[in-house]
DNA sequence: CTGTTAGCGCATTCAA
DNA sequence: TTGAATGCGCTAACAG
């Protein structure tokens, strides 16, 4: 390790002969500085490959000027918009990113948040793991005044503003487009009833199933953790149903894909016997055969929406308050996998 | 904002009646501190809900307890796996960590390096962007003596360690084995030859068809930047070819995939016509049909051995400069798109 | 084993 | 418009 001595605001100040509270002013554009000075202050850092450090500012400001971001995992073609999204405006406005994830556990979660805290983070946006059934580990951050925003998958609570899309329309739509397919027989897969998103896309399921006079059977409704695992398994279950469903509406794509591509291996035609649909729109989704209908909703904007909430709030900006939840849009995709065989003849 | 002030050492030390260095000796576990009032202070410091602080700390300290990490994207089931795999090692070492993505360009790739720069990282973990033609803006950390490792993506830098898997071995294996398979006229799809892992597995095609008496033809080595969108455009190029190849490699399952779905749309056999190879055992490899035979590397042990090394540097020990390149096991997976009819009929 | 002392680099109050 | 002085919270000599 090496220890060239960094240059620091007094080394500036002997340079030009001035004070080092002038340069420190000199340096972050306060008004009451001359044009002048200011100049040649600013000159003579990078002359001098001056740069601030953030510790012994963070330390006297006491703040951070640091945005943590919890999610529940990072590799999603979605996730990582809703990063990149956050990290424009994050960065544009100043601050920094510490981002974490939580691998869908809430121990993990539990962890995270604790780092996130002694980190002294400004500000925390999450979306939840799998499991998480109590916020306990992030009341820190409210009792501290600390703000906190979900998205995605969020917990209602009035101190934090959440931003989602309207997964019961969402579920609602996808749900009456299997039914206008001719589908009567339709299932639901759904995740963790804790969650929202899957609560909320359930719902929309159950309702349009009621409002096209569908009566709902508690065996179309299988809930498991949405992998590609569990998805294999519940096809299997499918297949040994002595009813099976002639429509499937998953409430992701990868449990889309995976329960299809098994009830295929084993010659259900898809989707002539069973019709598909998933949600997020993730690539998968155009490549699996047939291509799968499915929700898309966009994560850099859901992402610039939670971050900008969140610079507002930094900035003692309480507007976003008045609306405490931001609804985002959201876009079906029809695509083959839902358009049955005689759908296409009567065109 | 809410300004309930922190409980310092000095208030434990208070509380206590010692001195405020003894409270931060027993707080990180000092060897000369007696048994007893270390317990004492840690009791103390968590009914008093102290956290330290790092900043003071760090100030202080002159270093920060932090590794910085750069990477291409984030949203791939390789990246989520290394950053996983780094993420448990830094942890147990008592370090953070500062995620970043260039997206695959040289500018956000500079700037994510200014940022690490600037945050005073101790150490950096990197994976470089698509276009990257020189560590310029990396030389600032080895000026200063922060270690820094390039994992996967590499630059060749005698102050750099390294973490690769076998890229020349994997290219000549996969193509040796498409052309065991009956393949007489393979194309090679690659991307930037600025970046080993595209070079490499370029070279050991070269080196597979030589060794097997195929003679190399121009026409069969194409580059492009192995996105999707660029993968059917090549497709399309391919189906103008007069004499088509009758297998693929292409460097990457996303460019195998989606120039074998473009080309079966317009008529192609796979792996009649047309054997394919890709490169990464991403998910979608075994969701498109016929699945894809590919390279497998394991992306946590990669993030383990990579964050193992740099910690390694971080505590004095430089062992392993002994072997600056460190090369982790990869494996040939081998499924039924390069698996030709008549291969079958053979056996 | 524990205490005293000093200073890391910066931002801010108060004075000029 | 600028300077002097102070302390944010912690750690590391050095001294006992």
């Amino acid at each position: 390790m090496n220890h060239h001595k960094e240059v620091t605001i007094y080394d500036i100040a002997k340079t030009l002969n001035i004070s080092a509270a002038t340069v420190s002013r000199g340096l972050k554009d306060h008004p009451a500085i001359s044009k002048n000075t200011k100049k040649r202050i600013i000159e003579a850092a990078k002359a001098m490959g001056y740069r601030s450090n953030t510790f012994a500012s963070n330390l006297r400001r006491q703040r951070t000027n640091t945005i943590g971001i919890i999610v529940p995992r990072l590799n999603s073609t979605f996730m990582s918009d809703v990063i990149a999204g956050m990290e424009k405006i994050v960065n544009d406005a100043g601050y920094n990113l510490i981002i974490s994830q939580s691998l869908e556990s809430v121990e993990k979660e539990i962890k995270n948040a604790a780092t996130m805290f002694n980190n002294r983070v400004d500000g925390l946006l999450v979306s939840l793991a799998y499991n998480t059934e109590n916020i306990n580990h992030f009341s820190q951050f409210i009792k501290k005044g600390i703000p906190l925003i979900f998205f995605d998958r969020v917990y209602e609570h009035p101190a934090c503003p959440t931003i989602v899309i309207n997964n019961y329309k969402a579920g609602y739509e996808i749900t009456s487009h299997l039914i206008e397919q001719g589908c009567k027989d339709i299932m639901h897969i759904s995740g963790s009833q804790l969650r929202n998103v899957y609560l909320q896309r359930c719902k929309g399921y159950k309702d349009a199933l009621a409002d096209h006079g569908i009566p709902f059977k508690n065996n179309n409704l299988i809930i498991n953790n949405l992998s590609a695992t569990e998805a294999t398994q519940t096809a299997h279950q499918i297949l040994s149903m002595p009813d099976r469903p002639d429509g499937i509406f998953a409430a992701n794509d990868t449990c889309a894909v995976s329960c299809m591509i098994e009830l295929r291996k084993h010659g259900v035609r898809i989707p002539d016997d069973i019709a598909f649909a998933g949600f997020n729109n993730d690539p998968i989704s155009q490549i699996v055969e047939p291509n799968l209908t499915t929700v898309d909703y966009k994560g850099n904007e859901m992402g610039a929406v939670a971050a900008r909430t969140l610079i507002g709030h930094l900035n003692g900006n309480f507007d976003f308050l008045l609306t405490n939840t931001l609804m985002l849009r959201h876009e079906l995709i029809i695509r083959e996998s839902s358009l049955k065989k005689e759908m296409f003849y009567e065109q």
